[in-house]
DNA sequence: ATCCCTGCAAAGCCTTTGCAAACCT
DNA sequence: AGGTTTGCAAAGGCTTTGCAGGGAT
């Protein structure tokens, strides 16, 4: 789904707003996408397999870059670390089971009612970031959730 | 909202589960009640006010004790510690304006329409902990959303 | 030649944990 | 008395920051 054409986009982007192109921000922005939702932690870990010498505190600095220019999202998807996905895949928002702890995405029109009843009282929701937690009615609970 | 009735009723909770009344659970319950939406750090200034020596994990350790009793939630309004609110404030879920930091609690009935679908695709919605993150259409920006 | 970006190391928040003393029942 | 709870102190995740060297433009 990310072509050349949206590649030699968001390089553009990122020099029309006064950053430098450098090979930890591609490789950061990468992982991101082939990884799907990942804490900087996991995203360390895979540009690592490229390139040992990459530093977390790198990773943090460029994953916020990566937001502020639209690239990539995070999401509160556990207690712990948050997690980071490419926005090349469609927007989304998560459902969270806390039995099984599975991750669904949901299409944005789910929400449409919700966000539409927000907006007449002067509220814009940023569904991109939007994360409900909840149960399955049908799911085999993990072994961490006693 | 929070008579007598209501207060004999959690300490019978509270020893039913085997659960011991202390000085430090009733302070940290009345504190919450008192603080609308504290953070740990909050709920243990106020507590202090009654008592000097009680321990920042001794809150830690009660609000976890008072969530599993159901007497307190928490939601996460910021990117910094948790809130925690008293339960008999009726249940609620949160909007979060980045722009103006503003928080605002609205009624369960306005996310019907999306809790039912959710239902009707197997996932119960924790309504309670839901917070809503975007922006009032019309506020003023505070010092720090710069 | 700039001055942005990175790696490194240290510090900072927030939260959890081990343990012995104190306390509730 | 007996097991629960607390305070204290230390450790543990995760994230941020200061700084000097290295690199993109």
């Amino acid at each position: 789904m990310a072509g050349p054409a949206e590649s030699s986009d968001w390089r553009e982007r990122l020099r029309a707003r006064g950053y430098r192109l450098t090979p930890q921000r591609e490789m950061v922005l990468r992982a991101v996408e082939e990884l799907g939702h990942a804490t900087p932690d996991e995203v360390l870990g895979k540009v690592r397999e490229q390139s040992a010498a990459v530093n977390i505190s790198t990773v943090y600095r460029t994953l916020e870059v990566l937001e502020e220019l639209g690239l990539v999202r995070h999401a509160h998807l556990s207690d712990r670390a948050p997690t980071y996905h490419s926005i090349s895949d469609h927007e989304h928002f998560h459902l969270v089971c806390r039995n099984c702890q599975k991750v669904v995405s949901v299409d944005p029109d789910v929400l449409k009612p919700l966000t539409d009843r927000l907006e007449a009282d002067g509220f814009v929701a940023d569904v991109g970031h939007l994360t409900v937690f909840g149960h399955c009615t049908t799911c085999t609970p993990t072994e961490e959730s006693s």
